[in-house]
DNA sequence: CGTGTTTGACCTGCGC
DNA sequence: GCGCAGGTCAAACACG
């Protein structure tokens, strides 16, 4: 799947918000850093804009050409998950039920959002027709399997995409101060776009 | 010592 | 069936 996903435009409904996906929105803009539009002056973290929602459905397009746009979208529940195989080690997932997977492009010097979670990296890969490597991240918690990827796009080195996938069963470990007010810009963007 | 990262090997799915 | 690409494991390693 050297495809990204599509970016496709939540623009629609903007009283009917994807409520039921809040949880990774919040997941993912409780962060320390991941704040929008340059409003913060952190150490190394430079500027980390929030580009978009992204979901995996129907793969087809890439990203690539959105850098400006804002772009929000969230998943129908019925995300096949297709990675799910694995060697049959031991911990082999009983859930090769598809999880719901949402992606995000943010645009950042720093790959690594903190989104007040605790995450484990366990894999690295190269992709191909990408110049970054992909890498793999699971969260740490005991009993979630959360599992998020970390890729910066060849064609815009500014832009990185993260993906997670599943939903966290547990609250986050870090403060929430940010939360509310990158959720509202996210909501913004959602009914603006 | 606990926790997280690195990295090569292994497994699976898919296209040809 | 084969080869490729993506995803995961797990041992070794680094770091506080």
């Amino acid at each position: 799947m050297e495809n990204v996903y599509p970016t496709i435009f939540h623009s629609s409904s903007s009283t009917t918000p994807q409520t039921s996906h809040l949880p990774l929105l919040m997941n993912m803009a409780n962060s320390d850093h991941a704040q929008l539009d340059g409003q913060f002056q952190d150490h190394d973290k430079p500027n980390i804009g929030y580009m978009g929602l992204i979901t995996n459905r129907s793969a087809a397009s890439t990203i690539n050409n959105n850098n400006t746009s804002t772009t929000t979208h969230h998943a129908p529940e019925e995300y096949a998950t297709p990675a799910a195989g694995k060697k049959s080690k031991g911990d082999h997932q009983t859930n090769k039920s598809r999880k719901p997977k949402y992606a995000f492009q943010t645009r950042s010097q720093v790959d690594i959002l903190d989104d007040g979670y605790r995450w484990r990296k366990y894999g690295q890969k190269a992709v191909k027709n990408n110049k970054f490597p992909r890498s793999y991240y699971r969260c740490t918690h005991q009993g979630c399997n959360v599992k998020k990827q970390i890729q910066r796009l060849s064609k815009d080195e500014g832009i990185v995409v993260t993906t997670y996938e599943g939903m966290h069963s547990h609250p986050i470990e870090k403060s929430t101060d940010n939360f509310e007010h990158i959720l509202s810009q996210m909501q913004i963007y959602t009914s603006s776009v």
